[in-house]
DNA sequence: GTCTATAGGAAGATAGAC
DNA sequence: GTCTATCTTCCTATAGAC
């Protein structure tokens, strides 16, 4: 305790993180980011000048270095495509909490600041690299191109649209059965 | 000119519809509700004396409404499933002006209002409206209910995954593929 | 690096004239 | 029914002690 960092940065990021996952950019005022974060709003403007703004930037930035590291980097590797596709069905159910956190890509586009939504490009580049990393593994299961950019492109869809639905109805079997279906909805028989 | 009643309701409900589904509860001041509807913000009052909550409740009534009036109950006629699927396109478009405007289940779920969310009954109630409707035109096409019922959850998550990555990458192609691909996704050969 | 205290402004809400 | 003017509360952001 006698350190001057009480908390972790990694761990800030994700308190902060949540709360934007929760109620958007908006909704999410200094107070609540203060008390989920255990730290006062002085404290959140001394690590973040910036303010709200640059929070949510840097969430967005950590929450691109995680879906990197531990989804798009495996989806490359030259293992069978089976097996990425099974730990990818694994990382994203540990990314969204199994359905019970919402994604931060949606409640943060939805946010106008300045003119043309500062977050807008890396929401986008975000989305194109996930359905990218899913179309290459596609087609090393022997798909072409088309038919694997069909496939990417709706399983990121039905991602996003199971997720809502689990946030709509209160409950993460939208999310569950959308995480079963993703081996065959992938890779399964044309 | 000479009536009191400057705007029309109906309109009225529209453009704050508008303003709730682009920047969601949160992001709708009462300012920016007053200049969308070309009405003060004491006039937004004295018709909505609980204010924004009474609009965006009112707001989403009118949605439900409209989606039973245009959707759910054509889905419930007897003509041959795959022209009320055709018809059921068509509104789809309509309602979210061909995929430029989000849906407003998906951007008021984040508003928590008193404790529990003001919002949530009547946005799960739509939810599970639509995914039965669609069950049952799946159903009179001959289906079972255990596929009838995947069938439609899953249109439903393309729906709402098509309008997030359509407000994600700033384009409506996501949504018009979803559109495009909805008949077979619903009515095509197992 | 974290805190208390507070300035300054935007947002929700109301009063009362027309 | 709509307006102008105003009140009050909340929020963002900063100053300065420890």
């Amino acid at each position: 305790m006698g350190r001057q960092a009480r908390i972790d940065d990694g761990e800030l990021i994700d308190k902060l993180s949540a709360v934007f996952s929760d109620v958007g950019f908006q909704g999410a005022s200094m107070a609540a980011l203060a008390e989920a974060t255990g730290l006062k709003k002085a404290s959140l403007y001394h690590r973040f000048p910036d303010g709200k703004e640059q929070m949510a930037r840097e969430v967005l930035l950590a929450a691109g270095d995680w879906m990197t590291e531990n989804i798009l980097t495996p989806l490359s590797k030259d293992t069978p495509p089976d097996a990425r596709v099974g730990l990818l069905t694994r990382r994203l159910s540990k990314f969204y909490s199994g359905g019970k956190q919402a994604c931060l890509l949606n409640l943060l586009s939805s946010a106008r600041i300045a003119e043309g939504g500062v977050f807008a490009m890396e929401i986008a580049t975000t989305f194109e690299a996930l359905i990218s990393a899913l179309r290459k593994v596609v087609m090393d299961a022997g798909f072409d191109k088309a038919e694997a950019d069909r496939r990417a492109v709706r399983s990121v869809m039905l991602l996003h649209g199971s997720l809502v639905l689990s946030r709509g109805t209160g409950s993460t079997r939208p999310f569950k059965a959308f995480l079963e279906g993703l081996p065959n909805d992938l890779l399964g028989a044309k």
